[in-house]
RNA sequence: GGAGAGGUGGCUGAGUGGCUGAAAGCGCUCCCCUGCUAAGGGAGUAUACGUUUAUAGCGUAUCGAGGGUUCGAAUCCCUCCCUCUCCGCCA
């Protein structure tokens, strides 16, 4: 959610920053009821004072009959004014409360003019794409002619874009998550946190799934308001929601590894073969809460972290700045990691890390103490992936693949693997 | 699922219809006193919105949430949510 009072104070500003993104937004619709809804509750304001008033009066002079039933028949019209008032006021401020639900976050000056993926500045380049001998195989056929992917059988447990690993594929999948969650946590500093997978409404609201992006989650049938959750950042986030930090307590930086589901409505016929994008993958995720002025180093560490996982797999990948059209709902800057895939010929998303600065901390009341200011403000958000654990599996295999159709198994798993070396 | 108890400020805990946004204690902050330490004295200490040059002042709202009774509700009534205890069931 953005600033009431910047959207009225910078308006210009704020309509050129929503713009970039490539959408219409009703500006001075806003700014219309907005200042309707003040009006409207200085005046309710003021008669609920003198209703406090009168009130009083009644008690103190309980006893003089003759005041006392003047006073009540004022106080009776006053209660009905009052009413009349609050309806409209309630009224207002449900509608005001629907625009800046719908707003998107302002972008910072940093983030390049665009439209699309392909407008996106890549920033960095790490490793150098292997040179294979021979012909590269997609994971999908890697897998299969290991006997240790299912698709089929997934697909007669659940449908489509759901999948079976067994065996030693089963266990790499395992391994990574426990590989990142040791490096995040003694290496990187993070505070590893268990949490649910179902959440109720509110707390997507406070990452800015809800309203909007309703068709992209799973809801849960029942009269519970559970959802299953996108990505880990929603619980994460959801920690400090509707709390006062002191400025000692802050940074934080959290992880947890968790299930996430998307309904991928609308990605139909997209990456439909293999588990590039399925409704249900693990994520080890990692979330900065952090005070204004540090969140864009945040932000860099954060991604730091973050690549620091591909750099010990040793898969080669790529940060991509996205550019106005291509960044998120909630982000004011977001860099992409992106691994390269031998079987596309290019480089995948794996990872997303965002700064989000105070448009969640709004939405979710998570503000801090600043003492310089003596004031409570809000703080600032970040997330990213600490990686797509599916996809890490998708390029190891690719990436590690030989040319008898085995996977060599980086070497810093062989711990987590009971150091077998090679997978078939 | 059955039975019961309860939700008040950072915490503990008073408060059953009228200057109660809320006693008291603890904690915390500042000041005074004391040679250090300990003890003592004083002041302050919720959040949001509106108004405002103002982190001054003033107004309003908030005692789990919503609704009702009443001139007036933390206090009475209804609904819901949550927590705790015991029993059952289950991972």
């Amino acid at each position: 959610m953005l600033d009431p009072k910047r959207i009225r104070d910078d308006r210009n500003y704020v309509a050129k920053n929503l713009a970039r993104r490539g959408m219409k937004f009703n500006l001075d619709e806003v700014i219309e009821l907005d200042s309707q809804r003040r009006k409207l509750q200085s005046q309710l304001d003021n008669l609920r004072s003198e209703k406090n008033r009168a009130s009083r009066e009644i008690g103190l002079a309980k006893s003089e009959a003759a005041a006392l039933s003047e006073s009540k028949s004022r106080m009776r019209e006053l209660n009905q004014d009052l009413k009349n008032y609050e309806k409209k006021l309630n009224k207002l401020s449900s509608q005001l409360n629907a625009f800046y639900l719908d707003f998107p976050n302002l972008l910072h000056d940093s983030v390049p003019d665009g439209t699309d993926e392909s407008m996106n500045q890549e920033i960095r380049v790490w490793g150098e794409p292997r040179v294979f001998d021979f012909k590269v195989e997609d994971h999908v056929k890697l897998g299969q002619d290991l006997g240790l992917f299912d698709f089929e059988t997934a697909a007669k447990i659940s449908g489509s874009r759901f999948a079976v690993f067994k065996d030693d594929f089963a266990r790499l999948h395992r391994a990574l998550i426990q590989f990142m969650l040791d490096v995040h946590t003694q290496e990187n500093h993070y505070t590893e946190y268990y949490v649910p997978s179902l959440v109720k409404s509110r707390s997507l609201e406070g990452t800015g799934n809800l309203p909007k992006f309703a068709d992209d989650l799973f809801k849960i049938d029942s009269d519970d308001d559970f959802y299953l959750i996108p990505t880990a950042e929603v619980p994460l986030t959801n920690l400090v929601r509707d709390t006062i930090l002191q400025s000692d307590e802050l940074p934080k930086k959290f992880i947890a590894h968790t299930p996430c589901y998307r309904s991928e409505a609308g990605s139909y016929g997209k990456d439909t073969r293999g588990m590039i994008r399925q409704h249900q993958f693990e994520k080890v995720e990692l979330v900065h809460i952090v005070k204004p002025e540090e969140s864009y180093d945040a932000l860099e560490e954060l991604t730091q972290n973050a690549e620091s996982i591909l750099i010990k797999l040793g898969l080669p990948y790529r940060v991509v700045l996205l550019c106005s059209g291509d960044s998120s709902f909630a982000a004011a800057k977001t860099y992409d990691i992106e691994v390269w895939l031998p079987s596309q010929d290019r480089y995948r998303e794996i990872s997303s890390c965002s700064n989000c600065e105070a448009f969640q901390a709004r939405r979710m009341k998570a503000r801090w103490k600043n003492e310089q200011t003596g004031q409570n403000e809000f703080v600032h958000t970040l997330n990213g992936s600490g990686l797509a654990v599916g996809r890490t599996l998708v390029a190891i295999l690719e990436n590690y693949q030989q040319k008898d159709g085995t996977i060599t198994i980086p070497e810093v798993l062989w711990p987590y693997v009971g150091n077998q070396q090679v997978i078939g």
